[in-house]
DNA sequence: TTGTATGCGTTATCAG
DNA sequence: CTGATAACGCATACAA
C-alpha cells in the first residue's frame, strides 16, 4: 500500500532548511564562482543527504528545452527500424538526451497526430521515417516553423530542403547485377514494391541502369509488383515463374518478400542458387542460418543511418541553441554495399 | 535558412488580442460551463486561426503529470523486445500517452542512469524489463517512493511486492516434453542460459518436473550451459553431441541459441527432426521459412505482455491520480503455449 | 459570467 | 558574495 505524497526535495526546501535564498542554492548547485566555498559545500552536502535531483520538467519548461528528441517510425517491430532505433538511442544516450518514440503504422493520420503531440510536448528535435502512404508533408513544415529541427531517415520526402540520412541502393544493386552477369545469369527479374512508393521508383530505375550497363535487353514482363502482403508476394513470384523465358535471378524489394519468393520457388522444385538466384537486402540478421538464402544481400546500414541521423539532429539543436542560423541542409547518403551471403 | 524565433501562440496572446483575461481563455478552451457561449466561440475561433496548441511542457510542469511513460528494456533491436514495445506504444497511443525509451544493454549502471533520468524528467510511470546482470534493485524502490509506479515485464525481479506481466513457461515446456515422449524421444537435453539468471533456474526446474512426470531418469550431463554468445552456444552443443548417450532432443534457452545449435547438428550430419529434435521459443517470426527448424516452439506473447503491462501501468497511474491507495499488486502471468512449427 | 491572484521549480537579472 | 524579484504557460481558488 502506497500513499506517500510526492516528497521530492526542491531548491526551495534546501533554501529554507539552510535559511538562505533559493537563488543562492541554485547557484551553489551549479558551482557558480560567485558563491563562497562554504556555502557551496553546505548546499551540496544537504542536497546529497536529501537526495535532491533537479526537476527536469520545471527546467525544460523554463529553459524551453526538453532534452527529449522524438523518433517517429512506421513500425517499431520491424528489424530495420528497431536496429535504427538502437543506434539513435545509443547516440542520444551519450548526449544525455531522452528518446520519445511513436510509430505511424503507415497511417498518415496517426503520423500527423504523433507529430503534433511531440511538437506540443516540446521535443528539441525529431527524427522521422515517413510512412508508405504519406503524401502530404505540411505537418513537417509546421515543425520547422516552430524551430523544431527534423532529420529524415531512410524513408524521406522527395525534396531538396531537408536534412536526412539515407542509403543509396545504386551501388549495391549495380554490383548485384554485375555479379549475376559475371556468373552468366542474364535473365534477371525484379519484384518491386507498390508503384506509388518513391523507393519502388528508385529501385526500378537502378534496375534499368544495371541491365543497360551490361547490355542486357529490357523485358517489361520481368518486373513484378507486390503490395508487400504475403499473398501479393507469392502471386508476384508465381506470375514470374509462369513466364516463357522464366527468370533465373530475382531481385526482391525487401527481405520479407524474398522469403516468400524463395518459398514459392522451392515449392516448384527449383533449387535455390542453382536453378534460380536471389538478391535481397541485409535487414534480416539471420540469413546466415538459412539454407536457401539469397546469393547476395544489399546492406543498408540501419544502425549507422540511425546514429548519424541523431548526430545531425544534435548538431542542428546546438546551432539553434546558439542562435546560429542553419545555412545548409545536412544530407548523408550511405553507399549500399553488396555482401555475399553464401560462403 | 531558418532564423524565426519560436512564435507559438499562448493563452496570454489570445487574451490580449481579445481583451479578456487569460483565465477566461483557459476556461473557454476547456469548454468550461461557466463561460458564455459567445466568449467560448470567440476564443476557440481565434485559437484555431492562430494555430494555438497548449504547451504540454508547461502543463506537465504545473499539473505534475507529464503524460509520458518510460520504457526501459535491455535491447531495442531484439525482436522480442521490439515486439513488446510495439504493443506498449500501441496501448499508450490509445491512452494519449507518449513513450520514452531507454535500453540498458544489460549494463546495470546504464540501467540505473536511465531510470534516474526518467524519474527526473517526471514520467508518470515506467515499464521495465530488468537486464541480465542486475542484482541490486534499490533504484526501483526509489521510484516507488517518488510515486512513480513501475510495472515489470518479462524479466522481473524475484519479489512479491511488484506489479508485473510475465510468461509462465511451465505449461509450454511440459507440453513440449510430453510431446517428445509421445514420439518415443526420451533422451532429452537442455541447453540453459547463464546460471545466475532467474530465468535459467526456472527453466531447469521445469525441465526436471517434465522428466519426472514422464518417469524419465535425470542425467546431469544432459544439461548444458551457455553465456549466450555464439561461441558459447556452439560449444555447449558440441559438448552435448560428444556424450555417450547422445541426446535425441534438445530444449534451448532461446531462439538464437537454437539457431546455433541446429547449425552445429547439421555440421555433424545429423538430420534435424529425424536424428535430433529441437524445442525452442517463438520469438523469431521467421521460423516458418526455415527448413531445419525446431519441432515446436513455446510462445511467450511479447505483444500481449507489453500491451497488458501498459494497461496495468495506466490503471496504476489513474489510481494515483485519484488518490486511491494501491492495495494490491497486479500480476498477469500468461500461460505459454506450445505451437507446432512443423506442418 | 468574468477577472485577479497565486503557484508549480527553476534560473536570470538586478540590487545590495 | 548573497538576496529579492520576476518570469516561463497554464490552471484554479477566490473575488467580483
Amino acid at each position: 500500500m502506497i500513499t506517500n505524497r510526492n516528497t521530492q526535495p526542491t531548491i526551495k526546501e534546501i533554501a529554507k532548511r539552510l535559511k538562505i535564498a533559493p537563488s543562492t542554492v541554485s547557484r551553489a548547485l551549479h558551482d557558480h564562482p560567485s558563491i563562497s566555498w562554504v556555502t557551496t559545500m553546505r548546499v551540496q552536502k544537504l542536497a546529497q543527504e536529501l537526495n535532491y535531483e533537479p526537476n527536469l520538467s520545471a527546467i525544460s519548461f523554463k529553459q524551453r528545452k526538453s532534452f527529449n528528441i522524438g523518433v517517429l517510425l512506421p513500425n517499431l517491430s520491424e528489424v530495420f527500424f528497431s536496429t535504427a532505433l538502437y543506434g539513435i538511442e545509443d547516440m542520444a544516450s551519450t548526449k544525455k538526451y531522452n528518446v520519445l518514440i511513436g510509430q505511424s503504422l503507415d497511417d498518415p493520420q496517426r503520423e500527423e497526430r504523433i507529430l503534433l503531440s511531440m511538437k506540443n510536448s516540446r521535443v528539441d528535435g525529431m527524427i522521422v521515417s515517413v510512412g508508405k502512404n504519406t503524401i502530404n508533408y505540411d505537418h513537417f513544415d509546421l515543425l520547422q516553423k516552430c524551430n523544431i529541427p527534423i532529420v529524415f531517415f531512410d524513408c524521406i520526402p522527395e525534396r531538396k530542403d531537408i536534412h536526412f540520412t539515407a542509403c543509396n541502393l545504386q551501388i549495391g544493386m549495380l554490383m548485384a547485377i554485375n555479379k549475376l552477369v559475371e556468373k552468366g545469369i542474364t535473365n534477371i527479374a525484379l519484384i518491386n514494391g507498390p508503384k506509388q512508393l518513391v523507393a519502388s521508383k528508385q529501385r526500378q530505375q537502378i534496375y534499368f541502369q544495371g541491365l543497360k550497363k551490361n547490355n542486357l535487353p529490357y523485358d517489361e514482363k520481368l518486373i513484378g509488383f507486390t503490395d508487400l502482403s504475403k499473398k501479393g508476394n507469392q502471386q508476384a513470384m508465381i506470375d514470374l515463374l509462369k513466364l516463357e523465358n522464366r527468370p533465373t535471378a530475382i531481385i526482391t524489394f525487401n527481405d520479407y518478400l524474398a522469403l516468400d519468393a524463395i518459398a514459392i520457388a522451392k515449392e516448384q522444385n527449383l533449387v535455390i542458387n542453382k536453378d534460380i538466384f536471389f538478391i535481397s537486402f541485409a535487414n534480416l540478421p539471420i540469413w546466415e542460418y538459412m539454407d536457401d538464402r539469397p546469393m547476395a544481400s544489399i546492406e543498408q546500414f540501419p544502425y549507422k543511418q540511425g546514429e548519424q541521423a541523431a548526430k545531425i539532429l544534435f548538431s542542428l539543436i546546438d546551432s539553434l541553441q546558439n542562435d546560429q542560423p542553419i545555412m545548409d541542409y545536412q544530407q548523408i547518403i550511405f553507399e549500399s554495399k553488396l555482401i555475399a551471403t553464401l560462403q
